[in-house]
RNA sequence: GGGCAUUUAGCUCAGCUGGGAGAGCAUCUGUUUGACGUACAGAAGGUCGGCGGUUCGAUCCCGUCAGUGCCCACCA
């Protein structure tokens, strides 16, 4: 028997150890048909938060929902090494006892590398099992283990002598802290303050001078140039002529290029090839050399003169007091420009010319957006986000995938030490004492492209990979669609010559009540464990995905856990009364001819709600299932149905009351396993306290739709009687009557008999007196059977007043009606269904028209 | 600069292919009705951002303006 208190504590307790031992999580019944998922590898690099809750919780229902109708699902977990973010952590761990990764060497760096994954892995497992995950632990899987390994050696290898990797010296992000190469979409660019430096520049022999402009006048110590645009009228003459670059004195030549805005500024640009981007474009064109003037940390170099080591912003600090002093600084101005960040370390990237490996994008992107214009293409749930991933795919530059990390894996290059050939192969060279190593790891999203695929045993093929791949719906949050879900699609279609997966699904961020994101720095974290201390892992599930629309960001609300909890709490108790009415009670299949109306009214919105629900579910749309679910619960189920029922439970007669027994628990049981998808702890349960169970509601069937046990009279005729009932009470508030205050009741029998009705009117209305009659009554309620009036003393004068307000409601809708179903192109466009039921509607309005106008005249 | 989204009750949000404005929470009133006070019954509350258009009819479609949020972009 279920205790008296629903306590989320003591039902989620132990339910998680007793799946997962009896092996409920493992995927692997040949004769069903497949369904896979594979987690979104998180990062090793410290608690999962509530964004990963949702993730998962989403992916957790869809997995059991799919198990429940039938399928061998398998949902693979797994970890991120996450290179950098890791990396820098671990790092910053050793800086608090004062070690650097250098003074420990690579070998004892990945040492303490492999602990922290330990130390984390395992915390991720706790709260795996804490959120209820169906995961298939037997197949779990990290990016940097032995067989992933394989797979990016693979990848790497193939995909350089396809020519779609090359190590080439181009501008790339460098990251001076972490003193590594990162790709464009690792840098955050954010609006900073700074300013906007003049300075003269000084013609040859000459007393004129041209104005530049700069915001890092530090790099002018790298200029090899100053550019003007070729049809700039202003500077027409000065092309190929020398200026003097103010911070050094040096020599520099005037060029034209079509690259510089005429109207940007004074038109003069100067040119810094090895640490910028556009000035390394102009640098190609016009053959021109590209010194370096920064060290890794982003101090400068000897080419710098006394600013020698100095740090970049020290630098740049005194540069322009030496300009200023030497009377070449024109103006200072305050700008607001957009600066590139580390998306880890947070510092200001430093544009770098530096030798790095590079995947060639073109061919591949267009391999994918060849592949999206087929029937074989990713679906985008939302479909909005197709567009975001291919409007990424036509512009994407190369992709820098070398970073100057240990925690990773090392790029499978090695160099000659005395020709410096280079040999790129999945195995050593022989003689490996004449080679060394590229020192240089991958980017992390280089292994986890691959993670549909290399997960289930790829390059090898296993019976896993013929099995399962691809996968059937990629659940994950909008922001890593460039970082992971294009990167899966390409690789997939260059190695699987597939879509990685069929579905992928999209969801948004959380974020805290004030729609703030949650961030370390702001200190509005929630950590799911304190959420789930308080209101139970269910509640929270519930939550995350019900309280949420698809593809859109979600406000956390404490509020909305504790509203889900009390739902909770209401299934709870009805099942308890449920249960305990059937305790001792024999129990047998519901004999469909001996239902009471009532009976047939519950069976028949039970099965509107599987069939709403299970709709829901296919398209993943969890909010609108619940939904559904929840008015059942509260509105039919628990409001109706639990109260009316009573009635039968207290009848004489046993053959009813032991068939109401019946549907209480058939529509119990449906219920639970409606919900238990979302809610698994609670629904177990539940489940394990009803008469007849499996071992666990894991082992059961998803309800399908009984059409034997759809009742249309009958729930119109319950409808009636719950709209009477209501009428009456809120009639009683109107008059100010105790709720309890007894009533005369006059029916008018329409098209049915009320006899079997009475009983419950009786019981909900308290009435002492109920009259039924065939006449006309002189006021009240019209429904579709019956018509009602409750007794009172009222004038004629207020009951004409009434009656008017009734008459000129319904002329409206009558008026309505008529224009739709007078309307060419709604007979024509709209659905056969759609026209009846407005007929039908028009129909009901005029009768009730028709008798509301003939009372009023017979007044 | 380009793109995407968003604007509906005090708050958080639903509203499917145009056809009677919804939920939860909060508010107000009432209730020891034997599943549930983590409850029940009832009520109040909205010019559906502004303007214009299409339509018999627009919260929904189109245009436009405004607010908000996010993403992308090499302007020195």
């Amino acid at each position: 028997m279920l205790d008296s208190r629903y306590d989320a504590k003591k039902v989620e307790e132990g339910k998680y150890e007793t799946w997962k031992n009896k092996g409920y999580f493992k995927a692997g019944e040949k004769d069903k048909e497949k369904f896979t998922m594979v987690i979104p590898p998180p990062n090793v690099t410290g608690m999962l938060h509530l964004g990963h809750a949702w993730n998962t919780t989403i992916q957790d229902i869809i997995a059991r929902y799919k198990k429940a109708k039938g399928f061998d699902v398998l949902f693979l977990p797994g970890m991120d090494h996450a290179g950098i973010a890791t990396q820098a952590k671990i790092e910053e761990r050793l800086r608090k006892q004062g070690i650097s990764r250098y003074d420990l060497g690579r070998e004892k760096f990945l040492e303490k590398a492999w602990e922290w994954k330990k130390e984390y892995a395992e915390t991720i497992h706790s709260q795996w099992a804490m959120l209820g995950l169906s995961l298939d632990y037997s197949r779990e899987r990290f990016t940097l283990d032995e067989g992933l390994n394989q797979a990016v050696n693979e990848v790497f290898v193939s995909l350089y002598e396809k020519g779609l990797i090359y190590r080439g010296e181009r501008i790339i992000n460098w990251d001076p802290k972490l003193k590594t190469a990162l790709s464009n979409i690792e840098v955050i660019h954010s609006d900073d303050k700074g300013k906007f430096y003049y300075f003269k520049y000084y013609l040859e022999n000459e007393d004129r001078y041209l104005e530049v402009a700069t915001t890092r006048p530090e790099t002018m110590f790298g200029d090899v140039c100053v550019v003007v645009n070729p049809n700039d009228e202003r500077y027409k003459g000065l092309i190929n002529k020398k200026v003097y670059n103010p911070c050094n004195h040096e020599l520099i030549p005037i060029i034209a290029d079509s690259y510089v805005d005429m109207s940007f500024g004074t038109g003069v640009m100067k040119c810094t090839p090895a640490h910028d981007p556009n000035d390394f474009n102009i640098a190609i064109r016009h053959n021109l050399k590209m010194p370096i003037i920064m060290n890794d940390d982003a101090t400068m170099n000897e080419k710098c003169l006394e600013f020698a080591s100095l740090d970049r912003y020290d630098c740049r600090e005194k540069l322009v007091e030496k300009i200023k002093n030497e009377s070449n600084l024109i103006k200072i101005e305050d700008i607001v420009h957009n600066v590139g960040h580390s998306e880890r370390s947070q510092v200001v990237v430093e544009p770098m010319l530096k030798k790095q490996w590079f995947v060639k994008m073109k061919p591949l992107a267009e391999q994918s957006l060849k592949n999206q214009m087929t029937d074989d293409k990713v679906e985008f749930i939302p479909e909005r986000f197709s567009k975001v991933f291919n409007s990424w795919m036509e512009n994407v530059e190369d992709w820098c995938i070398s970073r100057q990390l240990w925690w990773g894996h090392r790029i499978p290059a090695y160099y000659h030490k005395v020709t410096g050939e280079i040999v790129v192969s999945k195995n050593p060279p022989k003689d490996i004492e004449n080679y060394v190593q590229d020192e240089d790891v991958l980017d992390t999203w280089f292994s986890s492209a691959l993670w549909p695929f290399s997960t289930l045993g790829w390059p090898n093929k296993t019976s896993d990979l013929k099995r399962y791949f691809p996968v059937d719906v990629m659940v994950t949050a909008y922001d890593i669609i460039f970082f992971w879900v294009s990167r899966m699609i390409f690789q997939s279609l260059e190695f699987m010559k597939v879509a990685p997966f069929k579905k992928c699904l999209i969801h948004g961020l959380i974020r805290d009540s004030l729609g703030r994101k949650m961030s370390k720095s702001l200190g509005n974290g929630i950590d799911p464990k304190d959420v789930i201390n308080k209101y139970g892992v269910d509640a929270l599930r519930y939550f995350l995905t019900t309280s949420t629309s698809p593809g859109l960001d979600t406000r956390y609300s404490e509020e909305k856990i504790s509203a889900s909890k009390n739902y909770l709490n209401k299934i709870w108790n009805a099942s308890r009364f449920i249960l305990s009415n059937l305790e001792g009670k024999k129990i047998d299949k519901i004999d469909v001819k001996s239902l009471t109306l009532i009976d047939e009214f519950i069976l028949t919105k039970l099965q509107e709600c599987i069939e709403n629900v299970t709709f829901n579910m296919e398209k993943y749309d969890f909010a609108n299932a619940s939904t559904h679910l929840y008015n059942f619960v509260y509105d039919d189920f628990t409001s109706c149905y639990l109260e009316l029922s009573k009635v039968s439970l207290a009848s004489k007669n046993q053959n009813i009351q032991s068939n109401t027994l019946n549907v209480l628990l058939y529509v119990l049981k449906s219920l639970i396993l409606l919900i238990y998808p979302y809610t698994p702890f609670i629904a177990e349960e539940i489940y394990l306290n009803l008469p007849v169970h499996k071992d666990s509601i894991m082992l059961e069937k998803y309800p399908e739709v009984d059409k034997t046990l759809i009742f249309k009279e009958s729930t119109s005729l319950v409808n009636d009687l719950i709209n009477m009932i209501k009428d009456v009470r809120a009639f009683k508030v109107n008059e100010n009557l105790a709720p309890n205050a007894p009533v005369k009741l006059i029916i008018k029998e329409k098209t049915h008999s009320f006899d079997s009705l009475l009983e419950y009117l009786k019981r909900f209305t308290f009435a002492n007196e109920i009259t039924i009659t065939k006449d006309e009554l002189k006021g009240g309620k019209i429904y579709n059977h019956f018509d009602l009036l409750v007794e009172q003393t009222i004038s004629d004068e207020e009951l004409k007043l009434k009656l008017e307000t009734e008459i000129e409601k319904l002329k409206i809708e009558i008026k309505r009606s008529e224009s739709m179903l007078n309307n060419e192109n709604f007979l024509l466009k709209a659905k056969k269904e759609k026209v009846e039921l407005e007929k039908n509607k028009y129909q009901d309005y005029l009768n009730k028209l028709n008798a509301y106008l003939d009372r009023y005249n017979k007044l």
